[in-house]
DNA sequence: CCTCTGATTCGATATCTGTCAAGATAGACG
DNA sequence: CGTCTATCTTGACAGATATCGAATCAGAGG
């Protein structure tokens, strides 16, 4: 149990929506599973590889990681289900591409820039 | 497969960090716990109850959810693990409070202020 | 000291998860 | 139509996780 703050001493001064009124349980069932798409260190990087382009190949997703093509559809599933990425075939290949909506759901709730 | 965006059509325009550069495999090691943590609807109910306070004592949080105590436990031990939150005890009783910075830090991968 | 209360730890259990290898699909292209 | 390649799905399995109830620990206060 280690002690970083002065427990009696200043509040969280960091402001985000977080620590403006308490996530509601519905809204935490809505919100945790894509908290959870990014916790695991490969889907985080896999989202972020994704984020960072417009749109991506598995081929191209596939080789940056040391990982079976097997594992890699099943992160990429996750984060589909997840509601973070989509994805569409077109002829041999499929590509991913970011859900900007979802990224904004998860940045309302941390951005400091909210107040 | 659902389709929801024209593939080949406008990138993200969400810009958060993010997008700007692909999380490398040593960052993902270091913030995916955080994201794991929040990846649970309680833990994501609790670290919310915690950071709307500036300490929060356990006697608090266990009536706010329908759980064990000793699940109680479990989970604000899994947040302390992640770094999210720290505690002390004082006396009879243990308060927990949140640890802005890493707030912060997640707050900066996703937050939509960065450009 | 003894006991009471708040909190954590432990043991058990059912479920979930990450991974691989192998098999199944979907198009492309002869 | 047959075959090749890219991707997904399935089956199996070891390890993690969420949960409970019981046992333990830490102080407070007689």
């Amino acid at each position: 149990m280690t002690n970083s703050a002065p427990a009696g001493a200043q509040p969280a001064q960091t402001c985000c929506a977080l620590t403006k009124i308490p996530v509601s349980a519905a809204d935490a069932e809505r919100l945790a599973p894509m908290f959870k798409a990014l916790g695991d260190p490969v889907r985080l990087r896999m989202a972020s590889l994704i984020a960072t382009q417009p749109e991506v190949c598995v081929c191209e997703i596939t080789p940056a990681f040391d990982l079976s093509s097997g594992t890699i559809s099943h992160h990429l599933k996750s984060l589909r289900d997840a509601g973070l990425v989509d994805s569409e075939r077109r002829g041999t290949f499929v590509y991913y591409w970011i859900r900007p909506e979802a990224l904004a759901a998860l940045s309302a709730l941390l951005s400091v820039d909210c107040c």
